[in-house]
DNA sequence: CTATATGTTATATTCATAGTATAACAGATA
DNA sequence: TATCTGTTATACTATGAATATAACATATAG
């Protein structure tokens, strides 16, 4: 079981489940073509709703990280992967935005923040343990 | 008008609201101890509702970054910041993680994003102008 | 061919939150 | 005595999240 939903969380199911397959795919935990759950046994699994697992899917298919089909089901993303174009950086800008100003006024040096960044990110690219390759 | 506010956002208003306010904190361009608009003024000005200016003054108040008194009315805070301790920081990795997530399976290395970062955190301390005093 | 599993679509309902609209109150100020 | 302050209360609308069923078309397995 690698997807872990906090029902009590701000944050929409949905994006929760949704982000952590991203995750998944940073991380090569799933790898590019590997057959995802079907909607009906992943929402099972996590014990949502189908339609939730669905929205996830269809975002994650919307922006390029899935394909969907009628025959193979859902599946990683085989092909080249959606990229770091200015769209996204803009997002990432403006989602970064506000922490980064409360870091600032928080105390936080450039240094601890860049670095605390870069640990995040390290973490993601080379987890802990990558033990079961189920979800 | 140092306040924007896009209404067509998915971020709630007040919360951006909030997010600027602690960025006009982080930039300096709001000293501590100085007085901010009383909630109905900010309201007027922004032409949005009087509650939604005070859900966003309550939250920074309650954050530690305003002080709300009967008397001066809302001021920055006079007195020491709130600080980058262990429950900030949780909050910031839990935050950044997807958006790190999705910069790594979108192809930016390590130094794209902490370069990023850096430029954003700059931009913040030390803003291009710090024209009008005036929200 | 038949049964099953797939994604997909359509409704409907419940619930929580955001935002607005008014109104009123208590305390401080001019 | 007015006026401005934050504060509280109530009500309403709109939106989105999540669930619950149901049904459909297609592809696969037996």
């Amino acid at each position: 079981m690698f997807v872990e939903l906090d029902l009590q969380s701000e944050v929409p199911i949905y994006e929760q489940l949704a982000d952590q397959l991203v995750e998944g795919i940073a991380s090569g935990m799933l790898a590019p073509g590997q057959a995802l759950p079907s909607v009906r046994t992943l929402a099972a699994d996590l014990g949502i709703n189908l339609h939730t697992v669905n929205k996830a899917y269809q975002a994650l298919k919307q922006e390029g990280f899935l394909e969907i089909h009628r025959k193979k089901g859902v599946i990683v993303q085989p092909g080249p992967l959606p990229t770091a174009d200015e769209t996204f950086k803009a997002r990432l800008r403006r989602d970064l935005r506000p922490l980064a100003a409360e870091a600032l006024v928080r105390g936080m040096n450039e240094q601890e923040l860049t670095e605390l960044m870069q640990t995040l990110y390290r973490s993601i690219q080379n987890p802990p343990s990558e033990g079961g390759t189920s979800l």
